[in-house]
DNA sequence: GCCCAAATCAGGGTTTTCCCGATTGTGCCC
DNA sequence: GGGCACAATCGGGAAAACCCTGATTTGGGC
């Protein structure tokens, strides 16, 4: 029986194009594919892959948030990070996630099959380019004390957080989460407090910062 | 005899997808990949291809310059924009940079064959998403000449977004401005409208980008 | 003088946000 | 197992912001 996988990218061209490629490999099977996480995370809850390959800058839920509720839900289900950036929060945020592997996007396709083998195998891959990032994170003196954020957001929050500075209106926010308006301003309250903002302007200007959202 | 296409890309995994799908079509053949706009050029330069496609965010030289000048240099070589951005700034600039075609990544793979088939017929293709960009352009006040952004906000209304993306409220700005609440609200409409953008999360993202507010 | 665009403002209805509060469920501590 | 903190959910009512329509003034251009 093949290996399942679900593949989750907001841009379909991408999709199509790594889909002929995997499905170019005998034991590998793509079962769905996602544009955003929180589809990711549906198809997930339905399909229980082996292996979900997942974008970080993703509209609607980011990867990052996603690939935290997958391994929180369903541990037995690896997740292949496949990111465009190197950046240390990407990685860390990715890492911390839960993810089983990171790939960047300039690496071959060899390297991804490669990557699918190791962590069906129960193993971790990280990309040789973004291996320096890790060892960084763990040979300097690590983030003395202030340096992680002092606040932390609740997923929810984070959820609702990338909506906001996506420029969705609260109501819209609300129906995509089946949740009531009232929830949703309650959120951004909380938010708000946590981090000692007071409008929508500070709150995206944070979510761009921290990559929660992007600057398109 | 295929046709001959170059693909440049910066990222490779991404390359190497591409090139699965098109290889599967019996008329085209990849001769050569870029990672980046410079060697487009150069190998455009050496191959003269039929078609090249041209991703837009490259390091070293970005998909706009590069195709600048190979429609300068060979005329008859077409280029196709694939891009991940809708943005205005990029439509314009590849359609002034001479593109035969401008698909967004989000389209389906089966999107980038025929706008091959049809660019190397002579003409031109948009992808449907980037059609009305196109039109807003040309149905408002067409940009002078190029290289200033399309639409413009007066002074006036620059000030006013930069206090929004800078989190100050309606009434705040106002009385900094001297200025009634309405009146804030008038400049915030104009700009909205101006923009085609229409809440504070889209507004600070523009401003970020046009370095009217700092991300700070 | 005429016209146009920028900048200013108002009325009045609609929508969203803000500030109080509340309930439920879960995990944790002793 | 009772208490406790906190996440996630929702409501009412007041304040603020938003939206649509229109108006006035001012400074250039032609």
């Amino acid at each position: 029986m093949p290996y399942r996988i679900v593949l989750a990218d907001d841009h379909k061209i991408i999709r199509d194009g790594l889909k002929a490629l995997l499905e170019k490999e005998r034991e590998i099977e793509i079962v769905a594919e996602a544009e955003n996480g929180r589809q990711a995370l549906q198809l997930v809850r339905k399909l229980a892959p082996d292996v979900v390959i997942m974008d970080i800058s993703m509209p609607d839920l980011n990867g990052i948030d996603a690939t935290r509720q997958i391994t929180a839900e369903q541990p037995t289900v690896k997740v292949i990070a496949l990111s465009m950036h190197s950046q240390r929060q990407f990685v860390d945020g990715m890492l911390r996630a839960g993810v089983s592997a990171y790939l960047l996007k300039d690496t071959a396709f060899e390297e991804l099959v490669k990557a699918v083998r190791i962590v069906l195998s129960g193993k971790k891959y990280l990309s040789p380019d973004v291996t320096d990032i890790v060892f960084q994170d763990y040979q300097q003196p690590a983030a003395p004390d202030g340096a992680i954020p002092a606040v932390e957001l609740t997923l929810r929050e984070r959820e609702v957080l990338q909506l906001i500075a996506e420029g969705i209106a609260t109501k819209s926010i609300a129906s995509r989460l089946n949740i009531s308006v009232k929830t949703v301003e309650t959120h951004r309250k909380h938010i708000m407090e946590k981090l000692d903002l007071h409008t929508v302007a500070e709150l995206t200007k944070y979510a761009i910062r921290e990559g929660i959202t992007s600057l398109e």
